[in-house]
DNA sequence: CCGATTGTCGCCAATTTGTAGACAGAGATG
DNA sequence: CATCTCTGTCTACAAATTGGCGACAATCGG
């Protein structure tokens, strides 16, 4: 037997002084009322309710019974709240994992307005371009930039993040304008080198899909240092616009094949497995999705 | 859902630190009580434990609902136990009614015992020989002698009422002394006529079953009186032996036909229909079985 | 490294639930 | 006072839930 469904049923036959009416207001029939009040007077071996034809009304017993009832109930109508509020008020350590260069072009700026917004949060940031469990190393949430993360954590898509391929003008000046993804071929690249496509570009144009392996004269890990090398005429870099916008602004870095495009990276939140997600977390990733673009999950969550 | 199963089932494992502890403690299997805190938390909307596959530990969430689970349990078992005690620690005001004869001879000498042995409890009782029935007259319960009582309400055999055949030494030396049933036929009798056989009596012997219509000269509801009339010489009386005991003792009315026995009537208890009876009224009902005779429930109950 | 134990999940037989409707009784109404 | 309406209980039964079995993958101890 549902115990509580008992006690809430008899509880309410108490309140009302009828079977019907208690049925009425739970959305029971009589019957199961009936059935449910008989099944607590059962396991108690105790009569609770004297009963007419027409009305019932609690003996002693039932008096005694029902005022504990109540408080019972209320309790756990408090308790449930009392973890609904535990849940929806976000306090506490928030850990992020982000990666270097999204850390601090455009995540550090952002974080100001996230904790104003959450005056009670502590949020501890981790800057690394490692590849980072989050359960295995104690964040709450770690955000990756890839191409595609086939993982068995959960992740969710924070926005696309678009790639340019852009050079200095003098390097262009010395080396000439490539106009076509294979004219790559006879330039100098400055390649990041661990995305799951290695080494080599897709460019897709008008003319369709053009898979590029240009020579590399730099492989590096850190968009920042191509970019940098590339402002310096060393050669010709794909990196994501966020980390070339302020020298393309300023003239330092000039945009090229500007007819094609090769696919966006897309920034992801991954974070552990659980069935329900804490709140901390759920409020970051959705900041996150409203101030970094739109929002696609990934896994349906 | 059982919430109360849940939540057993939750606070069993946070305790125990393990579902399959849990499991063992409860008698359930590990997948049921997996399913229960799963539920739990699903209805929550909440985390309440963390899980590794080897052992699970309750989050800020759990450890806050499992504090306040346990407070409901337990009062949800000390309401229950308070029920029972109460309806185990007789006190309160007892009402009966008895019949006259009985309630003076024997019941009344009675009475004091069961004070004595219950001293928290306050006795009403009220001697009539009007059929009382106690739910519309306000008793706990109502003592009747009777054949066979056929009636809607629960009855309880207390005890047989063995009946006697008797008449004055004076009387029998005036009209001779009935040797057989059928010499009732000449004699003056004394009836209680309020029986269902009416003015019948059936007297049984070696040779079967006789019933005697004889003339009678008083017809009353009161066997004392007839006891009284009978002692006087004035008939041959068929009354309770515990009524006309103390003048056989004496001499004043002596037992006639003694190969004969007129079938006893039975003192009944009879209580109000409900699922459990009150503590109060079962105590005092089989300290009249103990006091008065053998048990044989009517109804089954 | 292997065996034992863990928690979760899907499947399914067993059990319970909760309603419909019949019934008898009480109270309201004409 | 008779009739109608609503009551609480009970039975039958379709629908829903329960709870265990066994498979699976992960972890821990020897």
């Amino acid at each position: 037997m549902d115990k509580l469904a008992c006690l809430k049923a008899f509880a309410k036959v108490v309140e009302t002084g009828s079977f019907s009416e208690a049925g009425r207001q739970l959305r029971l029939s009589r019957s199961a009322v009936s059935k449910y009040v008989a099944e607590l007077e059962e396991s108690l071996g105790v009569q609770l309710l004297n009963r007419t034809t027409r009305h019932a009304s609690p003996n002693e017993n039932g008096q005694l019974y029902f005022e504990r009832a109540l408080v019972i109930l209320s309790e756990l109508d408090a308790a449930d709240q009392a973890v609904a509020h535990l849940q929806s008020t976000p306090r506490g350590l928030l850990r992020v994992n982000a990666p270097m260069s999204f850390g601090t072009i455009r995540l550090g700026p952002a974080i100001a307005d996230f904790m104003t917004k959450y005056p009670e949060m502590q949020l501890q940031l981790v800057l690394s371009d490692d590849l980072v469990d989050p359960v295995q190393d104690g964040f709450d949430v770690t955000l990756r930039i890839a191409e595609l993360e086939s993982s068995s954590l959960i992740a969710r898509k924070i926005t696309p993040m678009p790639r340019v391929v852009c050079a200095s003008p003098d390097y262009l000046k010395r080396h000439g304008t490539p106009h076509h993804p294979q004219d790559l071929r006879d330039h100098v690249s400055l390649t990041y080198g661990f995305l799951l496509t290695g080494n080599q570009w897709k460019l897709t144009g008008a003319d369709g899909e053009h898979w590029i392996q240009p020579a590399w004269s730099l492989c590096v890990n850190n968009a920042e240092v191509l970019r940098d090398v590339a402002v310096k005429g060393r050669g010709v870099a794909l990196i994501p616009e966020f980390i070339a916008g302020e020298a393309l602004q300023q003239g330092r870095l000039k945009a090229i094949l500007n007819d094609f495009w090769a696919p966006p990276l897309t920034l992801y939140a991954v974070y552990p497995p659980t069935r329900h997600l804490s709140v901390k977390v759920r409020l970051f990733i959705d900041f996150l999705v409203e101030r970094f673009g739109r929002e696609v999950d990934k896994r349906g969550n």
